[in-house]
DNA sequence: GTGGGCGCCCCGAGTTCATGGGGGGCGGGT
DNA sequence: ACCCGCCCCCCATGAACTCGGGGCGCCCAC
């Protein structure tokens, strides 16, 4: 362990943010480069202090901290998400906007530090749940299952239009698929939008997204 | 935390057994239900008696760890892996076998015992090492399809549009949100339209999404 | 400079299509 | 028998899309 490890914080909540000083500061071999509460103040940081790894929260006052991933890969440095956010959309966004590991905020300080130590030596540690859905969705993606779980009383039927929606077919070419008439994808439009409670498509496409309906990558 | 859960093991290594023995004793809340060091002791055990979730190891003097992957998830137990093989092919395999889980056996007790706790509540912990191989193939096969073309062209403001669009809101409500005419939404629209080579809505949003101009949320 | 190109903004009028309200029918489960 | 998923149809309204017409500000090249 010749050189100490400098680690940057970007974390808007005050409690949260010294916890995490804490942490870095009783860790072995790791030092504090800079702190900061918004985006503005880390992109300022990152062009003054040079750093190894900088612990990244996703929803700031300012904006999102994925856009803090360039600057910082920029800058030769890694990308630990450290966020509650724990939904697929989060996950797979920051994963495919090249972050080097995600975890949750209840992540205990040891398993913490352990993280950041997996990341600096190039690994990418996932909390449990972030994994869950990168599996997923990989799963899906290779192939396979369509997910049989019914969240909000949609019609495997339904779901099914919902697909297709969401892949930008219009009425005509989803019935053409579905071998029925559009007059009947227009009625299973009706029954999805009242159960999602939504007037529209790309609505009804949004919350099916948000909701897990339909996978994120069709 | 009302009934303890039943833990089992198939691990040939003695020394290691004894070890995690040890590890599910110390653990809160978790009781040893078998503990077996061949796949064949495995499942004569698994049929005997019940459990929730078995360690499994991968390289086993009788077989492949992967083999009793059926006959758990037949017993509605789970399957955590524990294995030396870092290396992609195995961890490829045993998560596509349905593994529920996959460590490596560096991984220290409390977080063994974590990891135990966060499977049964039907995540999916991994490694570092893992994780790392998951996230390399997931990104070169999602990345293939959408990197391949890239006339884009989008000036910004159309790709605002789009990130609304995508949200789910209507001509009226992005209007709103820009502070300009509904009318010109539909401008932006007609450019999009063209250079996106589409004709609706949706099938827009799921272009850009393909070409990664937004991402899997915004 | 003057002219073009382009991003961005605004408008009207027409067509197509999705939305949302009805109506009914068939078949499989409890 | 009933409910429910699924299928088919009609019709009114309004939204989204297509087609024109403009204007302003910026930058670059002629």
């Amino acid at each position: 362990m010749s050189k100490p490890k400098r680690i940057a914080i970007l974390e808007d909540d005050e409690h949260l943010r010294v916890y995490l000083e804490e942490v870095i500061a009783e860790g072995e071999g790791l030092i504090l480069a800079f702190s900061a509460e918004t985006l503005a103040q880390a992109k300022a940081s990152l062009a003054r202090t040079a750093c190894d790894l900088c612990l990244v929260d996703l929803r700031l006052p300012d904006g999102d901290g994925l856009s803090l991933l360039g600057p910082l890969r920029a800058a030769g440095a890694k990308a630990l998400i450290l966020t509650v956010l724990g939904d697929p959309a989060s996950v797979l966004m920051a994963l495919k906007a090249g972050a080097d590991g995600y975890l949750l905020k209840e992540t205990p300080p040891d398993q913490l530090r352990r993280s950041i130590a997996s990341t600096l030596a190039g690994e990418t540690p996932l909390s449990p749940q972030a994994a869950t859905h990168l599996l997923e969705t990989w799963k899906s993606a290779s192939g396979a299952l369509t997910r049989a779980a019914e969240g909000e009383g949609l019609t495997p039927r339904e779901v099914e239009v919902l697909k297709l929606f969401s892949r930008g077919l219009s009425y005509r070419e989803a019935a053409d698929i579905l071998g029925i008439s559009p007059h009947t994808i227009g009625d299973h439009v009706k029954c999805i939008y009242r159960k999602l409670a939504v007037h529209s498509r790309s609505e009804a496409i949004f919350e099916a997204r948000q909701m897990g309906l339909i996978s994120l990558l069709d």
